[in-house]
DNA sequence: CTGTTAAGTTTACAGTGTAAAGTTTTTGTG
DNA sequence: CACAAAAACTTTACACTGTAAACTTAACAG
């Protein structure tokens, strides 16, 4: 149970763990406060450190915004995957496609500051790291599978892998837009105001958006199912 | 032809017009090096004014940012105009659809920074001012009343306000998504290379991502007219 | 001519990322 | 175990940032 080797081990002058503990603390800063906050300096002094100590674990400031980037990758995947279990065991394809929707937008909603450090403020891509690109991509082979799924379930139509990449594409930018758009406050300036003045600052803007949000899923899902459609009868 | 009270007037001291030599600066340095690279200082210089002259016509950075950003969010709502009126008079509503979808697309690709300083870096929003919001609020109009042209036109249905919001909202985050993934290396990390290894790196990528990008304006308007469709069925 | 005001300048300060060199601890050898 | 090498951390230093305060210059109105 006790080990020599253990990297939690701590002296006065060692942390121990120090580059995990920075990462916590980073992402802790920046979950509540956002990045532009997020200095190295504070963060250092946050762990209890000397300030230039954090580069003995990461190069420079981008290369720890690259490890926060890929521990929000990291977890994006995983919220995904977790709403697909969550689902009774008889779902459909199409209430699979449903679940990964939501809990992409309920990542980018609960989240703000980390979408934000994923999407907004991508570090330096030249030095990206190969585990985040391989969580990009394990997410994005998740939706296609399931897209997959739903297209062959209610069309019965076998999709290329050149299709299916296309459909994925369509449903992530749109539930990607849409995260996005809410994130800053476009939305809620261009539409909801407009439309719905009572609703948005008063009664129930919160299931409001959902039901909106739900019809946007259907619009999405429609048009997938159509294409796929025009596809088998117009070769 | 020559006014006392020209704002162009120039004297050893006095600018003239600094303000708009400074914006104009400013949305240079923005296009070309992003955000991050614009500092208060260096713009000074490079207008031949001391650092702190700014504040004599900005509040603070976060004021020349909302400038900045008002000014692209007049570009972006000029481009999509003109897309229109660069249309044949006999243009259908779908055309006129998709002219706007492209120009969007097109903004954010030839004018990344400004795009991520539009939406990505959303300067404090308390504080943002009612010409941006109108700019917006403007572009979205545009939107929303192509797509009743259109919808009206092939399904000979009449949206209400609400589903023409959605509709809209619908369009928007779609083409939104699409350039934002576009923009950070999201989709050629995740699909391009997985799919099309030679296309991406060799041969004519640019008209194969418009090619698809065609498929995603079918597959939006396929799903809108589809959902349209299904009210007039089950309303 | 004379206040007032707007537009710039000077000076100053706290905060940032990070480079370089020094110190302490751990670790991998003989 | 001893000892060199490497890893982890500190100290010091520098250039750069945004911005506050006080001062100076120019333009203008009475």
């Amino acid at each position: 149970m006790s080990s020599m080797t253990d990297s939690t081990q701590k002296t006065a002058y060692h942390h121990g763990n120090l580059r995990e503990a920075l990462l916590d603390s980073a992402l802790l800063a920046v979950e509540s406060g956002g990045l532009d906050k997020l200095s190295l300096r504070g963060l250092a002094k946050s762990v209890g450190v000397t300030p230039t100590a954090v580069y003995s674990h990461f190069k420079d400031k981008n290369d720890l915004l690259i490890a926060v980037h890929t521990v929000g990758f990291k977890q994006l995947r995983e919220a995904m995957e977790q709403s697909l279990t969550a689902l009774p065991k008889a779902a459909r394809g199409e209430d699979k496609v449903r679940a990964l929707g939501l809990s992409y937008m309920h990542f980018a909603q609960t989240q703000p500051h980390l979408f934000d450090a994923m999407f907004f403020r991508p570090p330096d891509l030249s030095q990206v790291t190969k585990e985040k690109i391989e969580e990009g991509v394990g997410s994005e082979r998740l939706l296609r599978d399931t897209l997959i799924e739903m297209l062959e379930e209610s069309q019965g139509a076998r999709l290329s892998d050149a299709q299916a990449a296309v459909a994925a594409f369509s449903a992530w930018a749109l539930v990607h837009g849409v995260s996005t758009l809410l994130r800053n406050g476009c939305v809620d300036a261009a539409i909801f105001c407009e439309s719905w003045p009572e609703d948005f600052s008063d009664q129930h803007p919160q299931s409001r958006q959902a039901e909106i949000i739900e019809q946007l899923l259907d619009i999405q899902i429609a048009g997938l199912k159509a294409s796929v459609q025009a596809i088998r009868k117009n070769p």
